[in-house]
DNA sequence: GGGTCGAATGTGGATATCCACAATACGCAG
DNA sequence: CTGCGTATTGTGGATATCCACATTCGACCC
């Protein structure tokens, strides 16, 4: 897991630069890319922080750049940054997913406050989906048969009424929901219920 | 329950008019107000739909209207429509919570989707508060020892451990745990952990 | 054929949950 | 004082869950 950092993504150096210092004296990490080319080249899914990108780049428009990141399954909160005030493209960025949208002239300290906001966002949501993750891995390991007595437990039915439904002894289920317990790291039903409280 | 509508609020005759023919025909109900002061005059906790909000009126703008609605606490899914484009404004309502955004001349067709997607976004919502709702009504009715018996159950304790936490004896957990499954109208520990799914 | 894995089943015994029936104590309201 | 609601506790018995130890069968692979 990499360090939480804003990746700043503008050809304007200035504007580079000057974004990286203003967060840096708010002790938050950055790095910066002069492409949109070269952040893609940089990113991996264990990416973290946010992305700040400007919509019009040489080369690679900074909507294509959102949309690469979309189709490669990043997660990051992205802040766009546009010189042309453009209604339908700021509403359509927006539904699409964009954390938030900025017309320049920059009010930086309006921005430097959102990319932390966007930063966090992405902690809680990495903090989610390792928990999910946790979960998934665990349910993939399981047998079909236990699978399938899983859910029924989960619909809080007793191991006489799964025996009957599943036409098996009341022992077989026993075993098996010995079984899926251990494997999916719990001591009773409701612990099981517990991991999929935000999973489904 | 009122019958789910498209709350059409504009001081254009002629666009609330054809909005309206063009919603009845792909079989939307809907009302119309030509002032904001109108639907919110009409506007109670049970009107469900969406509303389609003119952004600039004669009287109260669609923006205070919308406030107003957020401050009684209603969920209405609202596309706002504006005649003149200003990006930080469109962003801002997005961020607010508008369910969508669109400019005029407007296309009449894309329009018309959108609001029946908003209109089946509250539905689902509906239904999600009012099972919440039921949830809620029937934990309010818990004496304060079961509610805290209950919170131990759901943590997938013991009755035994319970009993040693709370200093009383199990047969007194017996009886509180009966109780509060009753109240909740749960017959296993799964159950009610069920019930809390998507409540926290 | 031998080994592994998953599914199935039984016995016997221990622990956990559930509850009818019964009772006491305390706080509060009328 | 009486009645009501809540909290607490016990007895005895029934049902549900858990599991060590043991076994068999079928599918698949080497």
């Amino acid at each position: 897991m990499n360090t939480p950092k804003a990746h700043l993504v503008d050809d304007d150096e200035a504007i580079r630069d000057a974004l990286s210092w203003l967060l840096s004296s708010r002790g938050l990490p950055s790095a910066t890319y002069p492409a949109a080319e070269d952040f893609l080249a940089a990113w991996t899914p264990a990416t973290c922080g946010c992305v700040v990108l400007d919509m019009r780049m040489n080369g690679m428009s900074g909507l294509d750049c959102f949309d690469a990141l979309l189709d490669r399954g990043s997660t990051l909160p992205v802040i766009f940054l546009t010189g042309h005030g453009d209604v339908p493209l700021a509403v359509a960025t927006l539904k699409r997913g964009a954390f938030d949208f900025f017309e320049k002239p920059l009010n930086d300290n309006e921005l430097a406050t959102r990319i932390g906001e966007a930063m966090a966002l992405d902690a809680l949501q990495r903090a989610a989906n390792a928990t999910l993750d946790s979960v998934n891995a665990r349910v993939s390991r399981l047998t079909t048969r236990e699978r399938q007595i899983m859910d029924l437990v989960l619909a809080g039915k007793y191991n006489k009424v799964i025996a009957d439904e599943l036409n098996i002894s009341m022992r077989t289920v026993e075993v098996h929901r010995a079984n899926l317990f251990e494997k999916m790291q719990v001591k009773t039903a409701v612990e099981l219920a517990n991991l999929f409280k935000t999973g489904r």
